[in-house]
DNA sequence: ACCAATTTGTCCGTATGTATG
DNA sequence: TCATACATACGGACAAATTGG
């Protein structure tokens, strides 16, 4: 292919203009020009800021507002929004089962994770988050024999624990992960409730290694906790390398 | 509040025919009845078939485009994607951002990261990731002098070295944390470039670490690696608990 | 390489239900 | 209570680009 010196041209951009609309409202947000809280205009302002037409500039909003810039506030107005953890952590969960990833790197990720989040946990935890994950315990411990409660509690119980280490980017790291390991569990739960108990005893460890900062107990409990979730699930005759299939909300609910 | 009985009806929920829209096809990927590669129908084929009009279809898809589980291929035509990475985590990375995370809760994430993917990064590492590592290593040693190409070529080592673990799970969950990584550090050697040498050093060392399968050498580095980086960050002169701002694409770009 | 049909991007005008003052 | 403003939704239209012969 012959080309002459003169193709060093920048690549043309006939980007679409509800896209250019989406990314320059985009861009005054993270310039921190237009902060959180604050309304995005009316849709006719911004018709006439913008210079096109209504649809195109509602097109644009439709993008900023999966994205989570923006949202509907009380009423049907717009404002600008910080984007929420539950929201874009589904995604994520989503991409990864459409990219069928596999148990076992389900697995080695949750175990890569474990030991460094109970360290923050212990440092950080506050005397709230105890008489929260000591509450979870009672109530696992009465609801032992209802199987799918304790699969739910049990979430509930990882997710105070994430909490405990208020470290938002550890959480934020963490939640994609945490949603497909959600349905596994309930699914290893609902299939041998024989494990229940070292679940408990495993959860009633873990507390108290928080509520006395001792680091090694974590540590040590956390990874038998995982080491039980592996084998639950190889009892459940699944393959480590089969993909993982997740029922996964969209997202969008209120709540 | 006396309430009658007849108070017991679920709330209504008048949602706006573009999200039935959006959601009617999102499920419809998410169910694998459409799968990646799939063209969306035409808009004109949507709007018969939801008897909607067209600009709701529109309003509609554009809500799925920004979720990344559609996107337009070659033309400007529309089908089925799997949603990509980096421009999720791009969108986590700026969450993050505007929820003004400090340096602190970032440090605290990587540290808790770090022995658990450089652990199976050993584990899973093949011939190729060794390779790519040592060219990137011997171009770093060239250009020590220049701290921006280091900064840079930092930045693609320890995607590297990411990538050598082959755990899209570990990956996704790391790279909203990477993203806000690399401009701090860009900023800490640019800062202070008498910590180049002390960078390489442990640069090969995670190198050697990976090929000789030696746990012990790479979890060493690792910390010492993320020791100094908090050191450059702290002589830089700035505060711990400073909200981390960085310098981040749309996501939106081709590439 | 050309033509015809299709499809997207954009625009205009209008109607309707609802929330705010 | 009423009036106004606004978001939602609809219909039709046209130019430019893409597709497929």
């Amino acid at each position: 292919m012959i080309q002459g010196v003169a193709t060093r041209f920048e690549r043309i951009k006939a980007r679409p203009a509800y896209e250019l609309v989406a990314e320059e409202i985009e861009g005054k947000i993270l310039a921190g020009i237009l902060r959180p809280g604050d309304p995005i205009g009316t849709e006719s302002e911004l018709v006439k800021q913008f210079g096109v037409n209504r649809s195109t500039v509602r097109e644009g909003i439709r993008l900023l507002e999966q994205s989570g810039l923006v949202a509907r506030e009380s009423s049907r107005r717009l404002s600008v929004a910080v984007p929420h953890y539950h929201g874009l952590a589904t995604r994520m969960s989503r991409a990864l089962v459409l990219q069928q990833v596999t148990f076992r790197e389900l697995f080695h990720t949750s175990r890569a994770l474990g030991p460094g989040s109970i360290d923050q946990a212990i440092d950080n935890r506050t005397d709230e988050d105890l008489e929260a994950l000591d509450a979870n315990l009672a109530r696992t411990r009465e609801m032992r024999h209802d199987a799918r409660a304790v699969a739910e509690l049990d979430a509930e119980f990882h997710r105070l624990l994430d909490g405990a280490t208020h470290n938002r980017v550890l959480l934020l790291a963490k939640e994609p992960v945490n949603i497909l390991v959600r349905p596994t569990t309930a699914h290893i739960i609902a299939n041998n409730p024989s494990g229940i108990p070292r679940l408990i005893e495993a959860h009633g460890h873990l507390v108290d290694a928080l509520r006395t900062r001792d680091r090694e107990k974590g540590r040590l409990w956390i990874d038998r906790h995982l080491r039980d979730w592996k084998a639950g699930f190889e009892i459940s005759g699944r393959d480590l390398d089969s993909a993982v299939e997740a029922i996964i909300g969209d997202g969008r609910g209120e709540a």
